[in-house]
DNA sequence: CCCGCACGTTAC
DNA sequence: TAACGTGCGGGT
């Protein structure tokens, strides 16, 4: 019997798989087995068995071991698949369907065999305690084991993951509930496409039990764990251990029983982020994507794989379900799969009588531009929603405008975002106009005050805050543009409710995020200001105000999904804010106050922007109407990179296939860059023609010091 | 003639 | 990728 075996290293000039004598062994497709490699000993995976080899005799070798644990044989093929699909190599994308690198805890388990004979009132009282652990009595029970009344053996012991308790509150499900979940029964792929708090969570978690008592497995896709405790502690509190816990803050140990829990089919249920789509779990029945438009689903290494991409293929490998969830759900998804709507909060119960702001004697919703005259505090639209307003900055030279001033000082609680760090984003030199910029980076460096620093957000480069212009030596250095941390002291002077700062400066220490919004959440006033995260995941009952400080920023960004983009952040806010019984209010701060994105986010019209957006994408050609391929090299000098991009563009001919570029890149990491883009509607074609033209560049020797990235799908 | 190093080759 | 030859220059 021969095993052929996909070696697991890195190398992308290495094709597999290579065949081993495998007599001895029993082994299987997923089988880790240990092998003789040239000079090397490496792990392997077993990817297929055959009868007969080309292999000379003299050169067939067997593996040295075999592992006891395996990868399940779909999950195998589901690696292949990736491999060819985001042109990676196949032990690349085996390494990540491996189970993780820890080992089984075990510890000595004793019981009576249910033999008899003349004891001790010691050892009587030994027996009463059995079955259980030896513990420190096992010299004694030894003894006993060896008159044949004790049986000793070791057993595995499971390292708990410590996660926040919540008490399971079910509720009945709404007519728009049961009809989604009726749908989702019913087996295929659905968009569940609702604000914050109109109950997709019930939804998912009846869904899991549906499958549960069909006997099948679940998965449970979440964007980071640390932003959605929520999610997460009401599926255990609802299915208990049959639940397991994957993602990073685990320690090896945890992580490895987790998995190991999963692959004997102890645990049915998997719930992480977007590397739990990998979860070894038997008769699949349900994947479940939570916030399914959140970014961190796509994975930023080689393979650059897209978890919503993957669970899809597995849902259809095993025929599960496959629910998506979001308020702010992509195009894409829209386009794809059918959608059910869960039309208002539940909380919110009844419809009730909308508040109307006392300048604007329409229906409530948006206002453009300032006012003299102060409006209600809070309101709640019949949907349950808050009304957002957005406000003109176009004549501001202030971070915030009177109305968003007048209405932090009336809030006793409520969330700041500003989608920018640090104190100010560039410093120039009042004369001669010279610019601070990355050494390594053609970025400008940002100033963060705090830590006396000028730092490039880029690559982590630092150097001290100027005291005077090393061009010119004039001693004026003008600070420009404002991020949170100098919009936290200006609000200091303003309030005298605590204020929590939420960014990546802050968030730096283990826990520091969950801290901190509980912090908030208990605090009975403050201030929650910070980037993207304070828009995720959380729910704040009494929060009234939300604020987005400049609305337009994710605007600037030349990328197609710019619009998309601003639209979910704004929409994501309005979730978090009035969903207590005051309601609440959102107020948008923008110098493009008619951008269709922030309109109809301040409209709460989901269905007019994606309609909108669809149409958009659809003339210019984007996805999901055409499929894009970025190819980007990376040399520490301009040419190569060139070189080796223009190479691979000139050998790529698809039809229906059109290349953008070859175009230079801004600098990172003392790197030069060049992106070539495929924009085609032969995704297969292009995909494979993208895999071979780099496959030959990154083996051509003219092109070693190049470094090769392809990403199929950019977000 | 020996040693160390850069570079190229090869894995069943 | 990583460990092994090969071939070369500089030293004895």
């Amino acid at each position: 019997m021969i095993a052929r075996v996909e070696p697991l290293t890195t190398t992308r000039r290495l094709s597999g798989p290579f065949d081993y004598a495998a007599d001895g062994f029993t082994l299987q497709p997923g089988s880790i087995v240990r092998i003789p490699f040239g000079h090397q000993q490496l792990d392997g995976v077993v990817v297929g068995l055959a009868d007969t080899t080309d292999v000379p005799p003299e050169k067939l070798v067997a593996p040295t071991s075999a592992r006891e644990d395996t990868v399940p044989a779909d999950l195998v093929d589901l690696a292949l698949w990736m491999a060819e699909e985001y042109c990676s190599t196949p032990a690349r994308a085996l390494s990540i369907v491996t189970p993780p690198p820890g080992k089984a805890k075990t510890s000595l388990w004793a019981e009576p065999t249910g033999e008899t004979g003349k004891l001790t009132a010691k050892q009587e009282e030994l027996l009463q305690r059995l079955p259980g652990p030896t513990g420190k009595d096992l010299p004694a029970l030894r003894r006993l084991e060896a008159r044949g009344l004790v049986a000793i053996s070791e057993r595995s012991e499971r390292r708990t993951p410590r996660t926040n308790v919540t008490a399971d509150t079910q509720h009945d499900l709404t007519p728009a509930q049961q009809q989604a979940l009726d749908a989702i029964d019913a087996g295929g792929s659905h968009l569940l496409h609702g604000v914050t708090g109109s109950g997709k969570t019930e939804v998912y978690l009846r869904a899991a039990e549906a499958a549960l008592a069909r006997g099948e497995g679940v998965i449970v896709l979440v964007p980071e764990i640390a932003l959605t405790p929520q999610t997460v502690a009401r599926f255990q509190a609802r299915f208990g251990d049959t639940v397991a816990l994957l993602h990073s803050a685990l320690s090896e140990g945890e992580r490895y029983d987790e998995w190991r829990r999963l692959r004997t089919g102890e645990a049915r249920i998997a719930v992480g982020p977007r590397s739990a789509v990998f979860a070894p779990i038997e008769n699949l029945g349900l994947i479940v994507l939570d916030e399914e438009h959140d970014a961190s689903y796509k994975q930023d290494g080689d393979p650059r794989y897209d978890a919503r991409h993957v669970a899809a293929y597995r849902a259809y490998q095993s025929g599960a379900r496959l629910v998506a969830g979001s308020a702010t759900p992509r195009p894409e998804t829209v386009h794809t799969m059918q959608s059910l709507r869960l039309p208002a909060r539940v909380e919110t119960g009844a419809p009730r009588k909308p508040l109307v702001f006392a300048d604007e004697p329409g229906a409530p919703g948006v206002i453009v531009g300032g006012s003299r005259s102060a409006p209600a505090l809070t309101a709640r639209r019949p949907d349950g929603l808050p009304p957002v307003r957005i406000l003109d900055m176009r004549e501001s030279h202030h971070a915030l405008h009177p109305e968003t001033h007048r209405a932090i000082l009336a809030s006793r609680k409520s969330i700041v975002l500003l989608n920018r760090r640090g104190w100010s984003n560039f410093l120039s030199c009042k004369s001669c106009g010279k610019a601070w910029e990355c050494p390594r980076c053609d970025v400008a460096l940002v100033l963060h005050r705090a830590q006396h620093e000028i730092a490039c957000h880029h690559c982590g480069h630092k150097e001290a805050v100027p005291k005077r212009c090393d061009a010119c030596g004039s001693l004026a250095v003008a600070r420009h543009g404002a991020g949170t941390e100098r919009v936290e002291a200006e609000l200091r002077q303003l309030l005298d409710v605590p204020i929590f700062r939420l960014d990546a400066d802050t968030s730096g220490a283990k826990d520091a995020v969950p801290e901190l919004l509980a912090r908030f959440l208990a605090a009975p006033a403050g201030l929650l200001l910070g980037t993207q995260m304070v828009a995720k995941g959380h729910d704040f009952p009494d929060v009234t105000l939300g604020v987005v400080l400049d609305a337009d920023s994710t605007l600037r960004f030349p990328d197609f999904r710019a619009e998309e983009r601003t639209f979910a952040l704004i929409a994501q806010l309005a979730g978090r804010a009035g969903r207590g019984p005051k309601g609440g209010r959102v107020l948008v701060q923008t110098r493009s106050p008619d951008a269709p994105s922030i309109l109809a986010a301040a409209n709460h019209d989901s269905e007019g922007f994606l309609r909108e957006e669809l149409a958009r994408r659809k003339a210019h050609d984007y996805p999901p109407f055409a499929d894009l391929i970025r190819v980007v090299t990376s040399a520490t000098a301009p040419e190569p990179a060139r070189a080796a991009v223009v190479a691979i563009a000139e050998q790529i001919k698809v039809p229906n296939t059109d290349l953008l570029g070859p175009a230079p890149l801004f600098r990172l990491r003392d790197r030069d860059r060049y992106q070539l883009v495929l924009k085609t509607h032969e995704r297969g074609a292009a995909i494979h023609a993208t895999g071979e033209a780099v496959a030959a560049a990154a083996r051509d020797k003219a092109f070693k010091e190049v470094n090769f990235s392809v990403d199929v799908d950019p977000v």
